[in-house]
DNA sequence: CAGTTGACTTGCA
DNA sequence: GTGCAAGCCAACT
């Protein structure tokens, strides 16, 4: 595994309950902007206990082909909108702290 | 080696 | 809100 997948599950581990953050972000905290899609790519990959059910797509939809991802986020207090989406306007990790 | 694919994003209609 | 096109870049055929 290359040192951007080491990255990205070191920031993937950092996201807290009950916030998503986007694969586009993920690219750019591991200082790789345009590696979105290489991001996806080490979390289709993902080891086993890492909590890769907080990354979503700009859109806030789910991954594909893993149904359960929806209840894992529920469970930690994620609300979704009519269309299956997560509220990103609620719920998106902010990568630098909001000032007091 | 060339073409396709994908857990993506942005922009425009 | 939805849908389509282009841009993106490593991995895979």
């Amino acid at each position: 595994m290359g040192e951007f997948d080491a990255e990205i599950y070191d920031i993937v581990r950092q996201i807290p309950p009950g916030r998503v953050v986007t694969y586009g972000q993920l690219a750019r905290l591991a200082q790789r902007p345009r590696w979105a899609r290489r991001a996806g790519r080490a979390l289709a990959n993902a080891p086993e206990g890492l909590p890769c059910h907080r990354v979503v797509n700009s859109s806030g939809r789910l991954a594909p082909g893993w149904p359960a991802q929806r209840e894992l986020l529920e469970r930690e207090g994620v609300t979704f909108r009519r269309n299956g989406c997560v509220d990103l306007s609620k719920h998106l990790w902010e990568e630098i702290a909001p000032i007091a």
